[in-house]
RNA sequence: GGGGCCGUAGUUAAGUUGGUUAUAACGCCGGCCUGUCACGCCGGAGGGCGCGGGUUCGAGUCCCGUCGGCCCCGCCA
């Protein structure tokens, strides 16, 4: 029954097949995607990466090759030869590219069989994730799945393209390298030659990369894998792809400038969209003010405002004891969603709650009144002054979030985007991207009691701002800035500290001691005392550019073998427990934990 | 560490206040069919409801535990 290719060859992919090949024979290689039997003639679609063509076994052509097609099913491999013939008048289908011709096929050979896969191999066959998980390389052979590797293909051949143009040198750094203390939980690798030591698998290349700056590069960049070894999301890997690069003698805008060159030769190369440059700049302060978070969507408006002062002494005691407290009230006007039933309310409450909210304060605007269990606290004055700044008209749904700074942001900022969603405000397949600066270099952990960086503890600090390092930290605006697309956070990247004493004072007050310091960064210490430039870079998630631009809710739809959100890989099985010989050459025993 | 949703033929789903033999569509198998393309028509096979307990005369349906998938909070310099 089956056949090697032997001499045959592939002359044409299927989804190339095209009336320019009219008369010609072709010899193609692919899968059955379907077979329509007629027992006369039979139909086969036979697919390929380029996509599908109609196969016809024609019994008065040959009623061998005919008689041998009926034994032919789903996801077989076969070779064919035949002839390109124009489709019969009315039988064309413009639902595929191929869908003017036909291949009438003189002779085929069954490479390989199939099982009856687990699930249909289409894209309007919706599967669950497990399963297509488990058997990926099924799932892989779904145009849609094949359609976003491709672009991924594009994408990343256009970062190549585009950086090598500017100068930019890739160049590999380690896998097996250093574990750091700051940053998130490091993969760790044991080494059988050192027992009892770790490489930890790089969460970036950052420290390589500014060493390549030091060692005169002037102009790097890698596509590179990261690994972090912390919980999953729709968006986050524990290994996964960025755009990293770093440039010398250089500020802030140059970086950026380069990325928006970048990003605009992806999208015309990779996507045919020209993009309209620059892209707008939003400081953190702005971002957070009024989008409530930092990385803002701002393909709608919607925006949060400020109500503090308005309702600093309301008889609402939350308003006004929070505000007491050194709180804000934020406020957004809802428009048009008055018609929010009490469940539905209760319902964004608790949404608001797993952000950190007590509570969310609401108003319908009735016709004649503003309905509200807090309506009655509110005097004259401040209904005014909510009403200048609200604009609010019958219809609408003013919600309130009172706490402090960050928390009242955050909770608006997230109702307003499942107020958006809801309201469906939020514009199809459009690309709005914003940059978000002057971050803050430390954030206060509550929780360790010590001050953390906000970016890394390699940016540097705002120029202006270094004097005010030792009396006001939090207060410290550093040279960082990220790169948000359509609300996602697709890089971030800052100016570095290319003075080894400042580098050594920055880690001092991130309460990491000269001996540690010492211990883990030494050899960058060292480093940045042998003349190292200004310098800068940036790294872009690959992975989450390229789910965006594809339109995939998970990045795990442009990763061709993804993890599930408990880290494994269904396919393969990984993680899995390790012979005892393994483990002993590594030195390392398991401990089994209640 | 925590919250939510989900798990029923190969697949996707339905399954009433617990009640005869667990439904449907697609897929699969067989037959018929020379212009179909989500081909059509006829017929057929296929699961005991993720797993383990419990309540009950009786459990996909209720309870407890457990495993797995997804979304989110924490975490992600």
């Amino acid at each position: 029954m089956f056949s090697n290719i032997g001499e045959w060859r592939r002359s044409v992919y299927c989804g190339e097949v095209s009336t320019d090949h009219i008369g010609r024979e072709v010899t193609l290689m692919g899968w059955i995607q379907r077979r329509r039997d007629h027992g006369g003639l039979i139909f086969i679609d036979l697919r390929d990466r380029e996509g599908i063509v109609q196969l016809v076994f024609n019994p008065e052509r040959s009623k061998d090759v005919h008689e041998r097609a009926h034994c032919l099913r789903n996801e077989y491999v076969i070779a064919v030869k035949g002839t390109v013939a124009k489709r019969p008048e009315g039988t064309e289908n413009p639902s595929i590219r191929t869908g003017d011709v036909e291949v009438i096929v003189k002779e085929f050979r069954i490479l390989n069989d199939s099982l009856q896969t687990p699930f249909v191999i289409e894209d309007r066959v919706e599967v669950t994730e497990n399963l297509r998980l488990k058997y990926r390389y099924l799932d892989l052979r779904r145009t849609a799945l094949q359609k976003n590797l491709i672009l991924r293909h594009r994408v990343s051949m256009a970062v190549r393209e585009f950086l090598s143009r500017e100068g930019f040198i890739e160049i590999e750094t380690p896998f097996l390298t250093k574990s750091t203390p700051e940053g998130a939980r490091d993969f760790l690798v044991p080494s059988r030659l050192n027992p009892g030591t770790f490489y930890a698998l790089p969460q970036s290349p950052q420290i390589f990369k500014q060493i390549l700056m030091i060692a005169g590069f002037d102009r790097y960049f890698q596509i590179v894998k990261c690994f972090r070894d912390e919980d999953l999301r729709a968006d986050r890997q524990p290994e996964f792809t960025q755009i990293d690069l770093e440039m010398s003698f250089v500020e802030r805008d140059d970086v950026m400038g380069i990325v928006e060159g970048l990003l605009y030769h992806i999208f015309r190369t990779a996507v045919g969209i020209d993009l309209t440059l620059p892209f707008p700049r939003l400081t953190h302060s702005e971002a957070m003010e009024r989008y409530g978070l930092d990385a803002p969507d701002t393909r709608f408006g919607l925006e949060l405002r400020d109500v503090t002062g308005i309702v600093r002494g309301s008889a609402f005691k939350v308003f006004s004891d929070t505000i007491a407290k050194g709180g804000i009230v934020k406020a957004i006007n809802a428009k048009g969603c008055g018609g929010f039933s009490r469940k539905d309310l209760d319902e964004l409450t608790e949404y608001a709650k797993t952000f950190g909210a007590k509570g969310l304060a609401w108003i319908r605007i009735l016709p004649e009144e503003w309905q509200s269990p807090i309506a009655k606290f509110l005097s004259d004055e401040e209904k005014r002054g909510l009403t200048e700044v609200l604009k609010p008209e019958p219809g609408d749904l003013i919600l309130f979030s009172a706490d402090d700074a960050k928390t009242a942001n955050t909770v608006l900022g997230r109702i307003r985007l499942k107020i958006a969603e809801r309201l469906d405000l939020i514009p199809k397949g459009g690309f709005e991207f914003v940059w978000v600066t002057d971050f803050p270099l430390l954030e206060y952990d509550e929780g360790e009691g010590r001050f953390k960086s906000v970016h890394h503890p390699f940016t540097s600090p705002m120029d202006e701002d270094v004097e005010k390092l030792a009396t006001s930290p939090l207060e410290v605006r550093s040279k960082a800035y990220d790169i948000v697309l359509n609300g996602e956070e697709i890089g971030g990247g800052s100016i570095r500290i290319h003075r080894s004493d400042i580098q050594e004072d920055i880690f001092r007050r991130l309460g990491i001691s000269d001996e540690e310091a010492s211990r883990r960064f030494g050899f960058l210490l060292e480093a940045l005392r042998y003349g190292t430039p200004p310098h800068g870079g940036i790294a872009l998630g690959l992975d989450r550019l390229v789910a965006i631009i594809a339109g995939a809710e998970s990045i795990r739809d442009v990763i061709a073998f993804p993890k599930t959100q408990k880290a494994v890989c269904l396919m393969s099985d990984a993680p899995s427990a390790v012979d005892t010989k393994q483990l002993d050459e590594l030195s390392i025993k398991v401990i089994k934990r209640t």
